[in-house]
DNA sequence: TGTACATCAGTGAACGCGCGTTCACTGATGTAC
DNA sequence: TGTACATCAGTGAACGCGCGTTCACTGATGTAC
C-alpha cells in the first residue's frame, strides 16, 4: 500500500503523540517499541521507517509533551479575564486529575529527572521549551518589569511542578492532597504579591539571606551532600 | 570464606549506598545488577544473597537516599543559628553544585516520577519519608502554629525540588542559573513571611482565587489535559 | 588446645527471556507512457 | 483514458545482545567435640 504525502506525516504524528502518553505513564525506559506502534494501531517492524533509533521517537514525544502544556497554558489565558488566568492555569495543574493522570498532564514533573539525563545537544532543545514555558507563565506578571515578571514566573512554576511530584511520591491520601492545596496557595500568592521574587536590588528582606550564604557553603564543603 | 556476623550487614549497606549514587545518577532503569555490584566491589553473582530482586535494592536504595536528605537538613540545622537555618538549606539545595551532582543529591527530583510508579503497598513507605522530609522543614516555621507550619514547608519544599527539577532540565547555562537564583528568593521569602501560605481562614488574599476554582473547572472539563 | 566438620558470602559460568533492530516481502496507490 | 511499472509504508519472522536470575562450586572462618 502506497499512500499519500500526508499520510506519513500524520502516522509519525499518531505515534509521537500516543508515545507520549504512555511514556509519561511509564517513563522513558518503562515501555517497548512494540507497544508503542501498538499503542499507534501499527506493528513494531514498520518503526524504522519512522524513526532511526527508539531513542529519537522519546526524544521527539518528551517534546511534543511540553508544546502541548504550553498550548494548553495560552489557551486557558485566552478563554479566561486577566484577572484569574494565573489562578486558572495553577488549579487546573494542582489538581488530583492532573496529579493521577501523568499520561495527560505536564512533562516536566514525569519526565525531567530523564529530560536531564539526554545528551547535551539533546537537552539544548528542552531548555529552549522551558524558556517558553517560563515566558508563557511570565506573560500574566504585567505589572512587573520583564527580568521581574520572568524570574517570578519561574518560582510559580517551580512551586507547580515541585508540588505535583511531591503529591504524587505522596500518593492519593490526606497528605497528597494536602500537598496540592499548599502549593496552589503558594503559587496564588506569588502571583498576587509582586514583591517576593522581585526584591529591589540590594535590598536584603530576610535578615539572613547574605549572610547564610557563607555559612552554607563552608558547611557544604565539610559535609556530604543531599 | 565465612565472614563475622556484621559483614553481611556491612556489605548489604555498602551495595545499598553505592546503589543510591548509581541510581540517583542514571535513574531506576539505568544501571544493571553487575554494574551495582561491581560499585560495591563484588561480582554480580552474590546479588541475589542480599536482595530478592533488582527492584528490592532500587526501593531500599531509594529510600536510602531519601532518609540522607532529612539527615543532611537536621545536621545542617543543628550548626546554624535559629534565624539562618532555612536560608542554609535552601541555599546549600538550590545551589549548582547540587544541580550538577545527582548522585549525592535529594532523591525526588532525581527519582521522583519512578517512585510514583511503584507499587502502592512500596509507595507508603515513601509517602512516610516524605512526611517526615516535610516535618523536618516545619520544625524550622516555630513561630507559625503546626497546621500552618506543615503546609509553608510542603510549598518551600516544591518550590526547592520544582526549581532543582526545572535547572536540571534547563542545563548549566545562564537560564539554569537564573531558576535557582528565582528558587532561592521565592523559597527565602516564603520563609521570611508568615502570611501567603498561611492565610487566615475566610480571608481571600488575592481576589481571584475564589472565582477562579470554579472556572477553572469547567474549563479543565471542556479541554484536554496538558 | 587441637582437629574435623558445617556454614554461607561470594565467584563466575551459564541460562533464557525481552527487546531493539534488521530484513525480505507485500500490495495499494502514484506515476510514466 | 488505460495499462505497466515503480514506490515505499507497513508486516511479521528472525537475529542477537544485554541483563536479570540461577546454580554448582569455593574456601575462610565459626562451631562441635
Amino acid at each position: 500500500m502506497r499512500y499519500s504525502k500526508e499520510h506519513k506525516l500524520e502516522t509519525h504524528a499518531r505515534i509521537v503523540r500516543k508515545a507520549s502518553v504512555r511514556l509519561r505513564e511509564k517513563g522513558a525506559h518503562g515501555v517497548g517499541v512494540a507497544d508503542l506502534m501498538k499503542d499507534a494501531g501499527l506493528t513494531h517492524g514498520g518503526f524504522y521507517a519512522h524513526f532511526a533509533s527508539r531513542e529519537q521517537l522519546v526524544i521527539e514525544a518528551f517534546a511534543f509533551a511540553m508544546d502541548r502544556s504550553i498550548e494548553r497554558w495560552r489557551r486557558l489565558a485566552a478563554e479566561t479575564p486577566p484577572a484569574e488566568r494565573l489562578a486558572v492555569i495553577v488549579t487546573s495543574y494542582l489538581s488530583p486529575t492532573h496529579r493521577d493522570d501523568p499520561g495527560r498532564g505536564c512533562a516536566v514533573p514525569a519526565l525531567g529527572a530523564e529530560i536531564a539525563r539526554e545528551s547535551p545537544k539533546t537537552r539544548k532543545v528542552f531548555a529552549a521549551k522551558m524558556e517558553t514555558m517560563i515566558e508563557t507563565i511570565a506573560a500574566e506578571f504585567i505589572d512587573a518589569p520583564p527580568k521581574a515578571a520572568r524570574k517570578r514566573a519561574m518560582a510559580t512554576l517551580a512551586t507547580m511542578m515541585g508540588s505535583l511530584l511531591m503529591a504524587r511520591v505522596a500518593g492519593s491520601g490526606e497528605l497528597s492532597d494536602t500537598i496540592l492545596q499548599a502549593g496552589r496557595d503558594a503559587a496564588l500568592a506569588m502571583a498576587a504579591q509582586p514583591q517576593p521574587a522581585a526584591r529591589p536590588r540590594g535590598a536584603r528582606k530576610p535578615a539572613a539571606t547574605a549572610k547564610a550564604a557563607s555559612t552554607s557553603r563552608s558547611a557544604a564543603k565539610a559535609a556530604p551532600r543531599p
